[in-house]
DNA sequence: AACAATCGTTGACTTTTTCAATGATCCGTA
DNA sequence: TACGGATCATTGAAAAAGTCAACGATTGTT
């Protein structure tokens, strides 16, 4: 097959005017992108959610369930089964918040960080294969420009 | 209140690497502009997907169901759904395929068009302040690269 | 003419999302 | 200090969405 099995051919419908709709593209994207994705992880038992909760987890920032569930665009529910089945098989840990003691924070085991470093490289190879299309320059324009959507421009702290 | 009621402040956790993450900025922004998308178009008994079909019926490029599951990454039976609905409401119609009976060509009629228009101008005003934080070249560089990653480089026929 | 493949459709099944209720804890105020 | 309202994680149920196999009709191929 094909160097990259990505779609490559424009479909006939694309040339309507919502072609250049940004839902659908972004819509679109996402759904060719997290079913790839999703396949890169199920090698480690992750799929894209999972593997978020493991990374913050990873990051030493200590994310509450709650900043987990509002960063992911998630339910406070779903941010509870994601963490049970990471903490299950042995990969996070909650720990009692600092200030507050009914917030629980997600920290990452020996075994998760493994795990994580793992598929980090795995989702990292699968990702670009899916933006083969794009130069590394645009690339970087492509995750600026989604950042400063949803964020605004970035604050200049920190690099 | 802020210029934008859209989101502003980066959050604690956008500093992770993940906050570079190609997929979870796709999911996102998505999830938050589905949200909004939708609430701009119930005015009109839409939703984003149902307005994506409605659009295509209306483009005159005729499409078939087959290209219209395809195009909008959806099962066949969701667009089953999603024309009947429209159908019952008297948006589009079904009309038998030319080369190949058993295919269904979507067809918008007048009233189609004419909500379609109306759907179509709160849609566009609402991605304007989803995307308030880009500048107007920023956002047409955004589209460019969504659909350059999805489709490739565009072929340079057509405008 | 026979066969496999495709289109739209249906219906069953699973997964995901949504939402209200709960106990524990925090915070502000009296 | 004690009260009241708010927030956190959790549970469970209900609703919505997604997945998938099977079907009749039709197509194209052998």
């Amino acid at each position: 097959m094909g160097p990259q099995s990505t779609e490559v051919e424009t479909p006939r419908l694309a040339e309507a005017k919502i072609g250049n709709d940004v839902g659908l593209l972004l819509a679109k994207l996402h759904a060719t992108g997290s079913l790839l994705n999703n396949k890169a992880l199920a090698d480690y038992g992750l799929r894209e959610r999972s593997f978020s909760v493991l990374t913050l987890a990873c990051s030493g920032l200590e994310p509450t369930q709650r900043e987990l569930a509002d960063f992911l665009s998630l339910d406070p529910s779903q941010v509870v089964s994601l963490v049970d089945d990471l903490e299950h098989r042995g990969l996070v840990k909650r720990a009692q918040g600092k200030q507050d003691r009914r917030a629980k924070i997600i920290v990452s085991t020996a075994e998760g960080r493994r795990i994580h470093n793992k598929a980090r490289a795995a989702l990292e190879a699968c990702e670009e294969t899916q933006l083969a299309a794009l130069s590394e320059e645009e690339n970087a324009e492509l995750r600026a420009l989604l950042k400063k959507a949803l964020w605004g421009p970035p604050s200049n702290q920190t690099s």
